[in-house]
DNA sequence: GCCAACGTTGGC
DNA sequence: GCCAACGTTGGC
């Protein structure tokens, strides 16, 4: 089983959102590659959430995978943000699972934490620039930041 | 198909 | 608010 990681900006769309919400659809994603790890989630698999663009930026829980990618709905709204003229019914562009909450951290893993930690500076969240919002994260990784966490 | 311009992300 | 990094767009 994969495990992963997710950014998501908590002013938007936070884990106590979906905590509070139990499951949610993971959509909005448009960036091809951020597409192609989220359609390569499995149900069942487990995924840590990010909070990015806040102070501190820090992995606060986990989640894991409800539904399998499907066709993301609002590619084809027109009046949404995230409409995509170039997707069709047929042929679309952009999927999206179904997340639930697991659980949340007590305490935060913030991101000078994970830069700290030598076993993990192999991250796409932690190289330099590094703008993906969607990424694997290896087994050891994924057990060392649920113990950086006290979980 | 190249590549400059532009927009977005996201840490600081 | 700044700005580096990166992806996308669009003219040619």
């Amino acid at each position: 089983m994969a495990k992963w990681l997710v950014k998501t900006e908590p002013e938007v769309f936070s884990i106590a959102d979906l905590k509070r919400e139990r499951a949610t659809s993971w959509g909005g994603v448009r960036n091809y590659q951020a597409r192609n790890f989220l359609r390569a989630m499995k149900v069942g698999e487990e995924v840590l959430i990010y909070h990015s663009n806040t102070e501190p930026p820090a992995v606060v829980g986990v989640a894991a995978v409800k539904r399998a990618a499907y066709p993301d709905p609002e590619q084809f709204d027109r009046h949404s943000e995230y409409f995509d003229g170039k997707s069709t019914q047929e042929n679309p562009r952009w999927f999206s699972p179904d997340l639930m909450f697991v659980k949340e951290f007590p305490t935060p893993v913030e991101l000078a934490r994970l830069k700290a930690e030598r076993k993990l500076k192999a991250m796409p969240l932690l190289q330099r620039g590094s703008r993906l919002s969607v990424m694997p994260v290896t087994a050891d990784e994924f057990k060392y930041i649920l113990r950086l966490a006290g979980a």
